[in-house]
DNA sequence: TCACGTCAAGCAGAT
DNA sequence: ATCTGCTTGACGTGA
């Protein structure tokens, strides 16, 4: 088990999701905040690993514009060298790595473009962990897309997409149930269909189900990865008190914490704390799983 | 230095 | 029609 936070350090001073306008675009304004994000990355990795923080979830944004026709610039070739000293001390220290593309990336779009854009990213994704050489354990979660109120119909695109991406790709995509489209027996009716590993995000499912136990959803969720993939990934968060239906909490919850715990036990499975205070609500759910003397690898 | 309008991208649901 | 939320607020112009 590893306890881990997406993508922003509250503690340290930089960075890594520094990014500009489309419209000041310019090649050195890239190579800057590259440079500036790969530096701040580098940073907050070895503050995890003080930390004993061995999950963590990089930032789309660590290269702005890179799946955007404006960008020429060969970031892979120029970078390649810092991508590879990040990608040694992840594996170095045992680290293990997601990204999560955001809202716009939908595979099951009934536009086209949509659709093409969104392979671009996923290119883009797997590049930054290729680049680092980082295993198939190195995952990108995703969500399935929109329902356009035919949830059987977006289904059914999503598998035609999905069958069509390169290996590259699909050995690294794994995708989440969400809170009101697509729940997590759509996600088993996909992985069905494609093979494709399922993500388990708490939360939504509270907020969204069929009625599933955990203890069920943990023993059909396990089945969906593969040895390669490495552990399955739980993302965990808790209701934002008086906030609509999904909405995160800004710290961790300590009894809702160890309630947690106690109900995905004995199950082994890497955690993504989706909680607004990141680091510090980490080290916190480390310190618990370590007196409920969960196995801490 | 700071306020604040705006930001590459899609979709659903609320107002 | 328009706004808000989503994994996360930050950019950058103008005063």
């Amino acid at each position: 088990m590893k306890i881990g936070y997406p993508c922003i350090n509250r503690t340290l001073e930089c960075k890594a999701n520094r990014t500009f306008r489309l419209k000041s675009y310019s090649e050195s304004k890239l190579v800057e905040k590259v440079e500036n994000n790969l530096n701040c990355l580098d940073k907050i990795l070895k503050y995890n690993i003080k930390n004993n923080i061995l999950f963590f979830r990089i930032t789309s944004d660590i290269v702005p514009f890179a799946s955007h026709p404006i960008c020429k610039y060969n970031w892979q070739k120029n970078f390649r060298d810092k991508f590879e000293k990040i990608g040694d001390v992840i594996k170095n220290n045992n680290i293990r790595i997601s990204m999560h593309p955001d809202q716009f990336i939908v595979l099951n779009s009934k536009n086209k473009d949509v659709v093409n854009r969104s392979i671009d990213e996923l290119i883009y994704h797997t590049e930054i962990l290729d680049l680092m050489r980082l295993d198939a354990t190195a995952k990108i979660q995703l969500h399935v897309g929109g329902a356009y109120d035919d949830k059987e119909k977006s289904l059914d695109r999503f598998v035609k997409v999905y069958n069509n991406l390169n290996e590259n790709i699909k050995k690294r995509l794994v995708i989440e149930n969400d809170d009101k489209i697509f729940s997590f027996k759509h996600c088993i009716y996909l992985y069905e269909k494609t093979k494709v590993p399922i993500l388990f995000d708490f939360l939504h499912h509270r907020v969204f189900n069929n009625g599933e136990s955990i203890r069920k959803v943990l023993e059909l969720q396990r089945l969906t990865w593969k040895k390669n993939d490495g552990l399955p990934m739980v993302d965990y968060s808790l209701q934002k008190p008086n906030f609509r239906p999904g909405s995160h909490a800004e710290k961790i919850n300590i009894k809702d914490f160890q309630n947690f715990l106690k109900i995905t036990y004995p199950f082994d499975i890497d955690i993504m704390l989706e909680i607004k205070d990141k680091e510090n609500s980490a080290i916190k759910a480390i310190e618990l799983a370590k007196k409920d003397n969960r196995f801490l690898t």
